[in-house]
DNA sequence: CATGAATGAGCGTTCATTCAT
DNA sequence: GATGAATGAACGCTCATTCAT
């Protein structure tokens, strides 16, 4: 269905059209960033005009934030899928990575939209972006806790080695948007045996595979 | 003003100019994030008149580009000097690190500037910011190379992991701006442990400690 | 909605419908004025939707109108009814004026959809409210005029008087609305002293009662 | 000067724009009323672009609360310069008023700002309205004090005494600009009548006339 | 060298009004 | 009879950028 059949079409059900205009804004959100997207672009592409953006889901910034809200839902439980406990520590990290950039491979505009933004923390649109950002910390520190318990890393250890994994994460993904000919499973593997192996291990020839 | 006042006023040479304004564009910048600051306030923090910057830095987009040129050399360069290739390898990463935090913490503006920004790649005025970023994941990657060399690891692989590293670092650096309690080697020493034992080898409780 | 619960849903009779929406309409414009009262806040407040109050009422306009004259005929009514033609000239003018004040005390929202509005006569909306207010004039002119018959007054010299005792009653309800404390029969009593012994009498000790 | 002239001069000192853009809105303002003038309108009539009127004036809000305040301000000072203490208590009374429909009648764009406005108490908008407003009853107030001392007025009665009479002669100044033939000094004489004698004088046969 | 004055262009937002069901 | 869905049109406001002095 084109954009000219949509425009056509009258008076669909409210939710149908609340996610013709979420859709139509993550694609322009992910294309231009917040700021440079328009509201006039989103109500073109959704094939809806301004007001019922305003009457559905409230203002830019709401808007932005429903955006993030559902996209990084939707990849967070993807890793969260990946990531079940009854597995071997190093098989549950496994997982969660190869479905992190399994999902980043096959949803990059959901991906960009989260991504590619500012996070300065000062500016009041990227509400949604930090909290969404610290669930995933929360989400790889209850991974390395279970990981690691009784090991002498304290909490504070522990979450900020979750940051720098899920830092590690994202720029490998934005590495791997410039370098699309590797495949997923083999960028997953190559920041799974940086993290479980280390640098060092690496030198030395060891090696890590799902076995 | 007349004609007397104006006699008055200080004719500073160019380059003090210049500088004057770099350094009130890095503080709001680094405040605001690009979209948020106007170039009146800037011209305001800086104490000279709008004119003058178009005249002496260009558009706002130049201008940007100016700092973080400016504000991304000073972190590269920290960074270069802690990495001396006389050293061994592991002492290299380490210091380097060091280097890094080390500067973080000194510079926070310095800092915010490069890092809270959107990363947006269509955006035209992250040129800049996009090429510093680059030049520091060659950094790593070229101290990654000379550690790694004939173990296997490829140029594509050693790059993607130099970049994941990057990426970690600056997300624990974002991770210790919220948790400034944490003493600037203990971050550095973190994040080292992570990427030179892996989390398998903490697990097991190796731990890597300058030697 | 069903069609069973659009069965359940009560259909009104037209006139009790525009009751509802009346109602609804003097209260919103009341409390915000006509420009700051939003079509959407009247459909709420009358539990009616939109298209309802176009079929109805029409125009915003035209329900403003409505809403003007139906509150300004029952003021009008209300004075009216105090001022008896077989009453001592003195005592009709009283008990007009009481009648005001007592109506403007009990009705408040109706006072203030009526009165606290633009008077611009540029703007089309309010061709109601000067059409009432001339009526309250005719009616305060036919008194004067009966009271004041072959005294020298001639017609455009009373019309003048009622014009400037009808905005020394309002604003006198307005100074009331302010200070709440003074009981309705003071503020008349106080301005049927003005009007009928003047200043000058009053400086000299004269006063008028109702007797 | 026409506007196309205006419109080419250029770089006019801050001053004298601000002269320009305050003329502008009071005739728009005062055509319009606030709600229906436009921010375009002003600055097409002021011959500037809008930016300028926001640099200099602030907001709509800011704008009109500037021009009420201004042709609020001549007016009282007209007012007050007619009411010298040294006179009589009613030629003071007389002198006051004849000045106030002097000033209505030589600056209808004036007085229209002022009044012909809504003064709905919730809108924000009308803070300088009601503030002015004040001033004038206060004005009056104070003359009534004067005159009154020792008479058995409390201060709250002649504060509302004081409401009254500004009310009245707003409103009579409202029906003389659709009675323009009759001149300034007669409509101002039949309120002097009307407050000093009372209505109960007029009707005797009684008269005030300045002596 | 330096600046106050000035604007074109665009954006987010709102609201009275109407159509299709 | 009644309504949810939908929009055209306009408005207040801001900002990077450039003249004229």
């Amino acid at each position: 269905m084109t954009v000219e059949d949509r425009r056509r079409v009258k008076r669909l059900p409210r939710d149908v059209r609340e996610r013709q205009i979420l859709d139509a804004a993550v694609t322009v959100f992910s294309e231009r960033g917040y700021h440079d997207a328009s509201m006039d672009e989103i109500s073109d592409v959704a094939g809806v005009s301004k007001p019922m953006i305003y009457a559905y889901l409230g203002s830019k910034e709401d808007l932005f934030a429903a955006c993030i809200h559902r996209e990084a839902t939707r990849l967070l439980e993807a890793v969260a899928a990946g990531v079940r406990t009854e597995l071997r520590p190093d098989m549950q990290l496994w997982h969660g990575l190869a479905a992190f950039f399994e999902y980043v491979g096959t949803h990059r505009e959901s991906w960009q939209v989260i991504h590619r933004q500012s996070i300065s923390q000062g500016g009041p649109y990227s509400e949604e972006l930090l909290t969404m950002r610290r669930q995933a910390i929360s989400l790889v520190d209850a991974l390395l806790v279970r990981v690691a318990t009784s090991e002498g890393l304290d909490d504070n250890a522990t979450e900020s080695l979750a940051a720098a994994l899920v830092g590690a994460a994202e720029s490998l993904a934005d590495w791997w948007l410039d370098n699309p000919d590797v495949p997923s499973r083999v960028v997953a593997s190559r920041l799974m045996n940086l993290v479980w192996m280390g640098f060092g291990g690496l030198v030395e020839g060891a090696s890590w595979h799902p076995s």
